[in-house]
RNA sequence: CGGGGUGUAGCGCAGCCUGGUAGCGCAUCUGCUUUGGGAGCAGAGGGUCGGCGGUUCGAAUCCGUCCACCCCGACCA
């Protein structure tokens, strides 16, 4: 992509309303624009990052078993009084009226839809278990939104749901689900803890809330120091094997929130102890028939009764997410994106577009790294050249190469680590080498 | 929803107390110079001072009212 055709409005002044650093940026960068208290339209460059954070959340759902589906934002009111919610869900949900004056609701989750989709089509224990899954925006009608995407109104949320037979294999299908989670923050670059929850009005007796760390995150989190070194990508699991002692390994190791570490009586030595912050990314639930029961999620079981299904609903932030890896990895210059979730993964800054040679070295780079399939942002504007570094530096593409001049006298074009600001000359031959790897 | 605060040019702000018809920095546009970490000079454009009502010869400024947004709290992916 060239900067010059592109749209990043990006803010040399912070727009006063932003207090937390994932806004701050956000805003500066131009990734994201408020349309009204906690709801925001996505430019490009955030566009790209919501979009890959998707990408990766469907990816892990998808090897997990679940089926995609999209349900609708608007809602009948009817389904939610037969589950009896639509009186109980409260102000926090959006009440609207067709033109017929129908009651309608922008959905704050999916159960009931869900549901009625399950009960008008599945009948018998041989089709379970069935997991679905949808990617869709929701509106929870927050008394206070806040900190930007990452307490909005409305937001975007992978939300699944799955189906079983009996509480035995709603279990199974939980823990397939715990442990795509952590998957799933794995590969964005984050550390994330399970913590036992409650269940708040999603309801059901098994929960947990996936915290990931960031200094900046909204509360205090106690936790082994095992979790900081514990890569879940290094270890082998068998999804269809018996995954309890797997989930067990985890929830053996310690972790609390503030509201519920108690530091006279904490399991872990002090020196084992780690005390940051977090910022909660992902809910799972696991709550029986509370939902089959009342709308009717019902199938055959093997001996030809009829039994209300046990379901789980599992949630993941996906805007949020984004607000949240950028809290769990900036600098006082700016966003630095891992590498999965970057909306480009290499910047060529041309310090000099007047210059022949400079431009002629930039647009080798552009062509042949495009070519070699990498994802480039080319920064081909007029502009001062201090302008252009502030700019690649606060949008945290991982890799800058500069290209200027100066180097060029001696043939060489500097190549940037966004994360360790480590700069080193090379060829711009061996740039290309280097980032094709 | 309780408490606090803010709305003046695209962004950040001053002016308001003590009424006299709007200003600064950055950004934008033009020209010249400059060019490795947010340039210099010269010129230009851009504002129904959040909306409505009132007081007054006169309101950004005083009064009333409504709206929007932000912060703290209780609640949440």
């Amino acid at each position: 992509m060239r900067l010059s055709g592109y749209f990043i409005p990006t803010l040399r002044d912070t727009p006063k309303e932003a207090q937390i650093v994932s806004h701050r940026y956000m805003l500066r960068a131009g990734m994201v624009q408020q349309a009204s208290a906690g709801i925001y339209s996505w430019l490009p460059m955030g566009h790209r990052v919501l979009r890959k954070v998707e990408q990766i959340v469907r990816e892990e759902q998808n090897a997990a078993g679940a089926h995609e589906i999209l349900m609708p934002t608007i809602q009948a009111a009817d389904l939610w009084e037969q589950s009896g919610r639509y009186h109980d869900y409260g102000a926090e949900m959006l009440r609207i009226k067709d033109r017929h004056g129908r009651d309608m609701l922008y959905g704050p989750t999916n159960e009931e839809l869900v549901t009625d989709i399950f009960r008008s089509h599945v009948r018998s224990y041989r089709s379970l278990p069935l997991n679905l899954y949808h990617i869709q925006w929701k509106f929870r009608d927050e008394m206070r939104p806040r900190f930007g995407v990452m307490r909005g109104r409305e937001f975007l949320m992978k939300d699944n749901y799955s189906f079983d037979l009996d509480h035995e294999g709603a279990i199974r299908s939980y823990n397939k689900m715990f442990i795509a989670y952590l998957k799933t923050y794995a590969r964005m670059g984050l550390r994330a803890i399970p913590m036992a929850a409650e269940t708040g009005p999603i309801g059901g007796d098994l929960s947990h809330e996936f915290i990931v760390l960031a200094e900046t995150g909204e509360s205090e989190v106690f936790c082994h120091r095992d979790w900081l070194t514990d890569d879940i990508r290094n270890r082998s699991i068998d999804m269809e094997g018996d995954l309890q002692p797997v989930v067990d390994s985890f929830l053996e190791r310690y972790a609390a929130t503030d509201d519920k570490h108690d530091p006279s009586n904490c399991p872990v030595a002090p020196e084992d102890l780690v005390v940051t912050r977090g910022i909660e990314v992902g809910h799972i639930f696991y709550f029986g028939t509370k939902y089959s029961d009342p709308l009717g999620g019902r199938v055959a079981g093997p001996d030809g009764r009829e039994v209300a299904v046990h379901m789980g609903s599992y949630g993941i932030g996906i805007s949020r997410l984004v607000g949240a890896i950028i809290e769990a990895s900036h600098d006082d210059r700016g966003i630095i994106w891992p590498e999965p979730v970057a909306p480009f993964r290499v910047g060529v800054v041309n310090l000099a577009v007047g210059n022949e040679e400079c431009t002629r070295v930039c647009d080798d780079l552009y062509a042949q790294l495009g070519a070699a399939g990498i994802e480039v942002l080319i920064d081909d504007r007029d502009e001062r050249p201090g302008a252009k570094l502030a700019d690649m530096d606060l949008i945290g593409l991982p890799w800058q190469v500069i290209v200027g001049p100066r180097g060029l006298r001696s043939g060489v074009v500097e190549v940037k680590d966004r994360r360790t600001g480590a700069t080193e000359e090379m060829t711009p031959e061996a740039a290309t080498a280097r980032l094709a790897a």
